[in-house]
DNA sequence: GTCGTTGCAAAGCGTTTGCAGCCTA
DNA sequence: TAGGCTGCAAACGCTTTGCAACGAC
């Protein structure tokens, strides 16, 4: 159903490549290494269709722009670092939910997020 | 410094009254009740001043607007639900963060969502 | 060759800013 | 009365969309 095209392979490849969530521009410049001509509204519109194939998950950590990573990852969160920005995963979570959860409430999911300096910036 | 304005009263008031975080529309939409002509620059505005007072705190959720609430209410996380889109407070914390913190990281502060159906959309 | 995809530019949307007039202190 | 504050409209940055040309299948 979706084609292959030179960028579409760049955006993946980009994204894989990182190794961490990338935003939008973040992921435009690193896959314009292999396909210069590449446009952000490209992006945008491969991001979409990634998602919607389950092939990449977007990691939106509170006021910040959305980032992206590949999915299949299992469950866990992310660290923001805040000296360089980068965000990390972190494997594991804290548990321990239900305890803080209202009574009559009914808890599906949720998000963490830990901020601080990431090992390098420590450095 | 700050003068006390019927605008900005109106924006403190709406804020206390609701009693949960508001976003900038709603905040515009609740203080028009008590001065009709308020434009929403006027809501941006008075928001920063107020958080510059510490007056009142965002509450960044991810992938939402900002929303604000009233400052001074001690450690506390969120709850977003799903269906009314309502965020309320939760209190307490799930604790036990060190454990999932990345070796050589420096753990400074954390954020933590939880989402579900609020008491009265699981009725 | 078909029709989904691309790049550009324009449109949207939420937020910020410039400015002249207003109003609090 | 002075200078901060307001409302309007324009500007802004990020994201989405319209459209004609392009290219994967």
């Amino acid at each position: 159903m979706y084609r292959e095209t030179r960028q579409r392979k760049a955006i993946r490849r980009a994204l894989k490549d990182a190794g961490h969530p990338l935003s939008p521009n973040e992921l435009l410049e690193a896959a314009r290494e292999h396909v210069s001509s590449l446009g952000i509204a490209t992006v945008y519109r491969n991001l979409k269709s990634l998602q919607e194939e389950g092939r990449i998950v977007p990691v939106e950590l509170p006021g910040e722009p959305a980032r992206y990573e590949v999915a299949g990852k299992g469950h866990h969160h992310h660290f923001h670092c805040r000296q360089c920005d980068k965000v990390y995963e972190v494997d594991g979570c804290p548990g321990n939910l239900g305890s803080v959860t209202p009574p009559g409430f009914h808890l599906e999911d949720h998000e963490f997020v830990l901020y601080g300096l990431c090992d390098l910036c420590v450095a």
